[in-house]
DNA sequence: CGACTATTTGAGGAGTGTCAAGAGTAGTGG
DNA sequence: CCACTACTCTTGACACTCCTCAAATAGTCG
């Protein structure tokens, strides 16, 4: 099955997918076969999924970006991870009934849903398909424990810095930021909470940043001027995002269960 | 096959994931194919994994905890998660040829070795385990995502007390705990470096719920005092542990095929 | 233009970190 | 059984990062 017979969120996650391994053609039919439904849209700030309420569908995006996020009672949010075209949201959503977070569209976005329960169907289908999505849920956990380390022993410079060199990193390699520069629908509030801290220490921190000629933020983007000093400030070293191919003793496996059937 | 026939790897894994589901006899023999290699012991303090080191083995935890860190050029050093007899070290190990975080053990422990490429091969015999093994990460992402809260959000006060009752949690759920007191091999250094605070600010904060009777601490044992005032303190609801079965219908789904086979 | 929303800046304070030193608490070897 | 060593834990004094409150400025969109 060639690429333009499939949907877009077959083919968006597919782009993503991609980084990992090449993917056969039964794998492609697994996937095709998931995301066959009408993709639908959301407007900025609208949920995709609220904490505390029962799951719906689950969706891979395809244009936009989300935020996954919990909130406490007392009104104080943490936001988890950023969703970009290619990430899903509730890919593990069969498993709990009731959300734990709440995924929210940080600006228009559209996305192609499928029934949670599909997953389970498609891991037994397509054993190079089920690899490559405990690759994915793999990835998000090395970014998330990324964060942890900022959240809890960066310091506030360190943590912006970070961000956006995470940010353009995980652009960059699927084609979605070019030079310096990148695009992103983040407010300073939604900055300050992911990174843990208040909006006007962001925006602080936000300003130091550009006097020193590190980076240059405009209205929903910012380039990165110094990318070698940035990368001094925070340490950050991008082995976490895994933006390499399976390795080769994985992939000898895979190859064996593909010929031979799983038995 | 019965759970006395399996290896006491394959049992402890079981312990965990009976959790999530009753697991019929071909996920059990998976299992137990999986696990059939002679246990290896560690001392306090050595590492069964090592950042920046090249993967060896992976492990399922018998006896004994460990803890998975990340530290930073200059030694600043933050704790992921916190691992317990059951849990899994490196399950998505053949992923990445490096290792990004260290697995120390954090009091003498026994693991089961494995090798990280079986986890193609489970996951494409049995639906039910592979499905289970989703559960599994799902859960880890449940708490990373509820530390992230806490690290973000939460004042020293509230992480500490969060913390304990996590644990107590985990623990409880696996018979490894009763009433309300707890052991766990953790220094006070330890729980800094989970918690993102100093040590000095721990050792004031732990004293200080002392005082208030809400917990006791003794070495290497916590007794919870107030646990209705300690889960005010923190708003504590343990949703996110996934302390329940699988719901309807993702049973359903894995029923069917489990019948009708994958095809 | 008017109503929002987002950004920016100032002043003061709370929460945590750092540095330093003393007191417990094992474990080790003579 | 007692010194000796190495960790841990505990406490005090002080500094600093970051937060809160408040208000002005700048964009954005109908």
């Amino acid at each position: 099955m060639a690429t333009n017979d499939m949907s877009p969120g077959a083919r968006a996650l597919l782009t993503k997918l991609d980084l990992f391994a090449k993917l056969d053609p039964q794998a492609r039919r697994t996937l095709a076969g998931l995301l066959d439904r009408p993709q639908v849209s959301y407007e900025r700030g609208q949920d995709l999924m609220t904490q505390g309420a029962l799951r719906r569908d689950s969706y891979v995006i395809l244009t936009g970006w989300a935020a996954r996020s919990k909130t406490l009672p007392d009104g104080r949010r943490q936001i988890l991870s950023f969703l970009t075209p290619g990430d899903a949201v509730g890919l593990f959503g069969a498993i709990t009934p009731v959300a734990t977070s709440s995924v929210t569209a940080l600006s228009d976005l559209t996305a192609a849903p499928f029934a949670p329960t599909a997953i389970v169907r498609t891991i037994a289908r397509s054993p190079q398909l089920a690899a490559a999505l405990v690759w994915a849920a793999a990835r998000e956990q090395e970014i998330m424990g990324e964060h942890l380390v900022s959240l809890g022993r960066r310091s506030a410079r360190e943590r912006v810095a970070h961000l956006f060199l995470e940010l353009w990193a995980r652009l960059k390699v699927r084609g979605l930021a070019g030079g310096d520069q990148l695009q992103v629908p983040l407010t300073q509030q939604i900055i300050a909470d992911a990174l843990g801290l208040s909006v006007v220490h962001v925006n602080r921190t936000l300003r130091q940043l550009a006097a020193e000629g590190l980076l240059a933020v405009k209205r929903e983007s910012v380039a990165l001027l110094d990318i070698r000093q940035l990368h001094q400030v925070t340490g950050f070293d991008e082995d976490y995002l895994m933006h390499h191919a399976m390795p080769q003793d994985l992939a000898a496996e895979l190859a064996r269960l593909v010929t031979h059937g799983p038995g």
